[in-house]
DNA sequence: GGACTGACAGATTTCAATATCTGTCAGCCG
DNA sequence: CGGCTGACAGATATTGAAATCTGTCAGTCC
């Protein structure tokens, strides 16, 4: 009867299903039910559960990357677009994990669940700093002979406002100001900073 | 028989069967058994085991805090202090987690039991990078219009190489590559960083 | 009389039987 | 033929009954 079953269906079925069960109780045999398919016909289209879930979540990750693109705005310096940026990003947790906790939770869950996963999105994440990084060092704002490098310090450093483990701090009421001292810090080493030694050599 | 019980029997017995059942079997059983005495008579040291429990960590901390008493080279400057000092806590961490895995994760969990062990710990550390930065402003090598918020500032920037909930990334290859990128930006921020506005206000 | 015991109630944990789920595949149906 | 079904084996999750543990307290013993 109706369409052809096809991948994109599935994956639309699978957010769904996550969305109402969550992530520790949704089944491929719930997906096919929700489609009026048996199972069998789902592992036509991925061969595990945990690709499917897998695809979904990239999915996610995916839309929540274009959102994140920075912006330049001429009327700011660059230190002025990456602290907009990482308040932003540390936003859009806090927003999701306190106003719509079920949802931010399943995704929690399924990045962790692969490897690939988190790097993918840590790499991009990474990206989009040293691609504001990068402009400071046009602007001779900021200082660095490794943008890639300082791009994933800045990363690490603020790693208390954007990673998951940390998202039960997220609701004292001076997580504001910690995350202001934070970037201050961060910025101002920005405007003089030299990397150690990084990967290359001489 | 023999002498009376203490509340220093009782934490070193606690500690003992800590050790070798792990803190998921440990019981106020296993402790009594191993004093020779009924289970009773621990209570009457000990309102709760969560109190007993407590304790030991406490005790565990101290030491802890201890050996990370700051100790000013006179042939370093003071970042280079600072850098040797979260060095030697990651170190530490480290070292524990990969070497004796059992008692760090032992100490792990019981620190995460209560609210209350982690915020002393954590004031205690931000107390020691306090007296670092402030030597740093005697000096004039540090600018800050705020070292109890500065120290907070470095030791949060710093989370991913102290917060056990990182552990599992101690283990990466390029983790001590990361350790040097964070705390040189670090570093160079505090030669010059003034915290946007603090608790206080004007 | 004051430290200790041991039996007890309620809460928590363990364990094994039962049910469900994942992934496969021979066969069906259009 | 090519996508789909449904029955199946092994793996995983659920459940509830039994065992253990925590915290209390009346009573024992020096």
């Amino acid at each position: 009867m109706a369409e052809a079953l096809t991948s994109e269906a599935i994956l639309a079925a699978t957010e769904e299903v996550l969305r109402r069960y969550g992530p520790a109780k949704a089944t491929v045999v719930d997906v096919a039910k929700a489609l009026g398919v048996s199972h069998g016909s789902v592992y036509r289209h991925f061969a595990t559960k945990a690709a499917l879930r897998e695809a979904v979540t990239r999915r996610w990750l995916d839309a929540v990357h274009e959102q994140m693109t920075p912006r330049f705005d001429q009327g700011l310096t660059v230190g002025e677009t990456l602290k907009t940026w990482l308040q932003q990003l540390f936003d859009k947790k806090r927003h999701g994990h306190t106003e719509d906790p079920e949802l931010f939770a399943t995704f929690q869950v399924l990045v962790k669940e692969s490897k690939a996963i988190p790097e993918y999105h840590i790499r991009h994440m990474v990206g989009l700093v040293a691609r504001i990084i990068s402009a400071g060092v046009e602007t001779q704002e900021f200082v660095t002979d490794d943008v890639a490098a300082t791009a994933k310090a800045v990363w690490d450093a603020t790693e208390k406002f954007h990673h998951p483990a940390h998202a039960q701090e997220w609701g004292d009421p001076h997580i504001q100001d910690a995350f202001d001292a934070v970037v201050s810090l961060v910025i101002a080493g920005l405007r003089y900073n030299r990397t150690p030694s990084a990967a290359g050599d001489a």
